[in-house]
DNA sequence: AAAAATATGTTATGTTTGTAACATAAAATA
DNA sequence: TATTTTATGTTACAAACATAACATATTTTT
C-alpha cells in the first residue's frame, strides 16, 4: 500500500479539480489542494512537477492543465467496460453505481448461477456464469468485479483468469491474490473495524 | 495511509486465522502468513513481537494465542451498534451485508428523506432523516456509514457532526475531511480507476 | 547423547516518503 | 522604477517501515 498511494493522491487531485472545475474555478494554488486533501503544500507541487506540470511563480496552476496531465499520466481517456460476478445486493448496487458512468465505466454484464438473476432482457443482462468466458473474449472485457459469496470466490477467481480477465476488484471478504492477474480487495469490514479501533482509541 | 497500515495489517491475520481456525488448524508458521498476505515473514513475527504474541522457538504460534491477542488489541470484543444513512441501491445493500453480524456489528437503523422508503415496520427499520439525531443520542450511536448522493454529503456530515456520530464509513463521492469526528473514505470509482491504472501499465 | 534442522526473536540496514525550509521568479504596490 | 509580497521550484532532512540477516532455542534424527 505505498506504491501506488501515488495513484489515489492523483485521483484525488481529479476529482476535486473536477468539482472546482465545474463550480469556475480556473486556476488553483497547492495551498488550497493541500489543506483539502490533508496533505502538504509541498507534496502537491513535487507531485505536480513529476509530471511536468508547471504552474506561474504567483499566480498558481491552471486547472484545466492539470487534468489533462492527469489524465494522460493515468491513461483513463478511453471507455472501459466491466463485468460483474454476483448480482447479489452488492453486485447489483454496483451494476447501478452512479460514479461508473461519470469515469468512462461501463458496465457490460452481470454474471450469476441464480435462475431468478438470470435475464438476457434489461439495459444490464444478466447472463449465467458459465457464458462469462466467451462473453469475456468476444467482448474484450478486461476488467471484472468480484460481489459473490465468500465461498464461491476461489472458484470465480480460477475462472477470471482461465477467460484472460486482467483485474478484479473484489468486493469478497476473501483476501485474493493472483499471480496472474490484478487483484484489488476492497474489505468493507475491515473498513468498519478500523473505524471502530480509530474512534475507541481516541 | 501509513499509521493505520498496521491496523489493516492485523485485521487480515485476523481474517485469515479464523479461516484455518474454522478448517481444524491450531498451529501456524509465520511463513504460512506471510506467504497468503505478500509481506515478509519477518514482519509477521514483528507485529506480534509488538502485541506481545510470542511463539515456540520451533513449534510455531498458536492461533487462538494470537487471535486472543489480536482482538484484545483491537478491542473489538464487544458489540457495535451502526446506523445507515441514505437507503438507495448501495444503503440497501449494506443494510444486510453479512460480513457485518459476523464480526459482532449491528445495524440499528436506516434513514432517508424518501417517504417511499421510510419504514419503521421492518426487521431494520428506515426513518426519516431528520429523527437521526435524537435517535442516535437515545441509542448511543456512535458509528455511521455514509451512501447518500453526492450533493447531501456535506450536509449529511453537518449532522452527523451536531448528532455526536463519532465515526463515518463515507461511501460517497465526496473526499470528506472533518476535524471533530472521525471519516473513514471508501471511494469506489476511485478503487476501479486504481485498478484500470495498474492493468494499463503492465 | 550429540548433531542437524528448523522456526522464532532481534537487530541493522536501506529505502521510501512526506515535510520543512530555502531559493527563485513574477506580479503588485508605492 | 524600486520594493515588497506571494506562490512556485528545489533541495535537504527526518521519520517510518519493511526486509534481510543473524543469533537463539527447541525439537527431531541418527
Amino acid at each position: 500500500m505505498s506504491a501506488d498511494d501515488k495513484v489515489y493522491r492523483l485521483l484525488n487531485y481529479k476529482n476535486l479539480l473536477n468539482r472546482l472545475k465545474s463550480i469556475g474555478f480556473v486556476k488553483v494554488f497547492s495551498d488550497n489542494l493541500a489543506d483539502t486533501l490533508d496533505i502538504s503544500p509541498s507534496l502537491v507541487r513535487k507531485d505536480f512537477r513529476e509530471f511536468g506540470i508547471r504552474g506561474a511563480q504567483k499566480g498558481g496552476y491552471t486547472i484545466e492543465t492539470i487534468l489533462i496531465k492527469i489524465n494522460e499520466v493515468l491513461g483513463i481517456n478511453k471507455k472501459n467496460k466491466i463485468i460483474i460476478i454476483g448480482t447479489g445486493r452488492i453486485g447489483q448496487a454496483l451494476m447501478h453505481f452512479p460514479g461508473f458512468q461519470k469515469e468512462g465505466i461501463i458496465v457490460s454484464a452481470g454474471f450469476d448461477t441464480d435462475p431468478e438473476k438470470i435475464n438476457e432482457n434489461q439495459e444490464i443482462p444478466v447472463y449465467h456464469i458459465k457464458e462469462m468466458p466467451e462473453f469475456v473474449k468476444k467482448s474484450g472485457i478486461k476488467l471484472a468485479i468480484l460481489a459473490v459469496p465468500e465461498n464461491a470466490a476461489m472458484g470465480c477467481l480460477d475462472m477470471m483468469e482461465q477467460a484472460g480477465i486482467k483485474g478484479v476488484l473484489n468486493f469478497t471478504s476473501m483476501n485474493l491474490k493472483s499471480v496472474i492477474l490484478t487483484i484489488n480487495n476492497v474489505n468493507i469490514g475491515n473498513e468498519i473495524e478500523n473505524l471502530i479501533f480509530t474512534i475507541s482509541k481516541k
